[in-house]
DNA sequence: CTTAATTTGGACAAAAGAGTCTGAAATCTG
DNA sequence: CAGATTTCAGACTCTTTTGTCCAAATTAAG
């Protein structure tokens, strides 16, 4: 589906939402908290630097931070931006020059499957996912407990339950 | 999404399917008219008959046929037998624990889609497909200009438009 | 029985994806 | 300025996917 890049590219994009107050969070941070390879999750996050989703900083104090407002990045930027928009356009069968006039046989059903990961993917923002994926103040234990899957040095506050 | 080994799979089936005047398909001929190398064709179509899809038969004459009518077997089926239905089980973000308990940040959204996706494939039989992608005597001109291009050898009969 | 057509099964090569490592450039701190 | 921290850029390895090739087994037809 979404390839490992994509994957961890989308994860630490959400932590690096979730950590509003840092200025620049550095990327052997988000790669030890999540548990993704340092080196590879740099080529991902320089990929996100380059189409302009991200800012970075070098030397000490520096990072990565996010080029917008978290509310203005969608699933659909990140994921065009490192796997790229084929998933949202291409035929599911491969077929070159599937469309209306030349419908492959599963066209109409995948195209509506399509449509509709689209208008997700566009309307679903790094703010909420971050925030479903739980800054230190979200006390909800469902969401506390994927928190602590994705973002490990999180550590329970008063009132919510492990 | 697909990967090529499976999207090779549901062509050659809708061939076989849209040909069930032959009682055994040769291997070759599918792979000449879906210009697909033929010796790629021969491993995923071996696949297909050892998950009891499709019957063999070796020698002159021989081929391959579908295993059961072809309104029995769906592209669920299919795509379960070669890529596997973790298409239709896994989270998006690739996360083991994700679930009702423990959702990811694109839990509830990407379910429903993939449950979408799965109610489809379910229903999609072969046969339907077989019917889109154009039996000899489909006139509709959309369906025939794209059964030329699955399958390059249907030519036009009196009343079809190319 | 011989020949040709066909699948079967395995080995192998090429390409892409995933992951590792090293050195260079930039930047802060003292 | 010196040293430490961090991203940047490229080379390299490993694994999976994709694609190619060949010999063996099976079967139909003459």
């Amino acid at each position: 589906m979404l390839s490992k890049s994509c994957i961890y590219g989308i994860q630490a994009t959400i932590y690096v939402a979730a950590n509003a107050s840092q200025e620049f969070v550095p990327i052997s941070q988000i790669a030890s908290e999540l548990k993704i390879s340092f080196h590879f999750l740099t080529k991902v996050l320089q990929q996100l630097t380059q189409e302009g989703l991200m800012n970075s900083y070098r030397g000490p104090k520096g990072g990565v931070a996010l080029a917008k407002p978290s509310t203005e990045i969608t699933l659909y930027d990140l994921i065009g931006a490192i796997d790229g928009t084929s998933i949202f356009t291409e035929c599911m069968l491969g077929l070159p020059g599937c469309g209306i006039a030349e419908p492959c046989p599963a066209h109409e059903h995948w195209t509506k499957i399509r449509n509709e990961l689209t208008v997700i993917a566009r309307r679903l923002t790094l703010d909420t996912m971050a925030k479903k994926a739980g800054e230190l103040n979200v006390r909800l234990t469902d969401e506390f407990r994927y928190a602590q899957k994705l973002f490990p040095s999180i550590k329970p506050v008063n009132g919510a339950q492990a």
